[in-house]
DNA sequence: CGGGATCCCCCATGATACTG
DNA sequence: CAGTATCATGGGGGATCCCG
């Protein structure tokens, strides 16, 4: 049931396609985890290179300690991000990226760049849409 | 109240920057808007050329009106999205991305592509990670 | 067709507290 | 330090109705 592209009748054409398009493909669901917010800036934030969860906290302005340690979880079931514990006391456990996960926050990265660099353009944008709303 | 970075003390050493990484900055807001589930895909969906509201509630299987309506309005308001209404009757409105929500999409879909293309892996990975759990 | 307005439920998220 | 558990809440998001 956890598998597979969609699962409805007409979907069958293809057994290899995945299409986040489709309401019941798998791949959605990736989608949703790594494009979600936090997995967006926890997944680019260990570009810089791992670290262990309290770094990893600060360097998410905001994130708190569930949210990041759920996300994580799920980054880490989804393939990628690699966690290691060192059973030391006190306890260290760093985080790293997959390739996998290099390769999606590479590109992630490249939307987060732009973004940034046209907030100018976006800002003018929401001006311009507020005042004509009176 | 609506502008600018962060706005804490020490992020003003550039007035320029914007880092989603800050908790308050603007940018951030974008990147949610934009990274969300529904936000991706309409975005996505609008490269294949503008269309209109029912089209495109066809292309993203599984989006309510509603949540259609509503981001597209988000997107509208950044700047993403044009939305070109004519007074004809019965009503015809056509969304179409701006040059920047083109510029979004071209990176968004290459996430999408990376994601697709890897999912045998991450559909490994979470099988490995399931089993462990038991 | 293209939505806006409503109702409502459930989940995502945050705060707090506890454990190893 | 590195989490897990529990609780409370806000709003994300679906369903439905209606209007132009």
């Amino acid at each position: 049931m956890a598998t597979a592209p969609a699962t409805d009748p007409e979907a069958d054409h293809d057994d290899l396609a995945f299409d986040v398009f489709a309401r019941d493909c798998g791949s959605r669901k990736v989608l949703k985890t790594v494009a979600h917010a936090w997995g967006i800036l926890i997944l680019v934030a260990l570009r810089d290179g791992g670290c262990r969860f309290n770094e990893l906290r600060r360097r998410v302005d905001g994130v708190s300690e569930k949210m990041l340690s759920q996300t994580l979880h799920s980054l880490e079931r989804d393939g990628m991000v690699h966690r290691e514990a060192q059973p030391t006391n006190p306890p260290r456990v760093d985080y790293e990226l997959t390739d996998l996960g290099r390769a999606v926050a590479d590109r992630l990265f490249s939307v987060i760049e732009l973004v940034e660099e046209r907030m100018p353009e976006v800002q003018a944008a929401q001006q311009a849409y507020d005042d004509r709303g009176r």
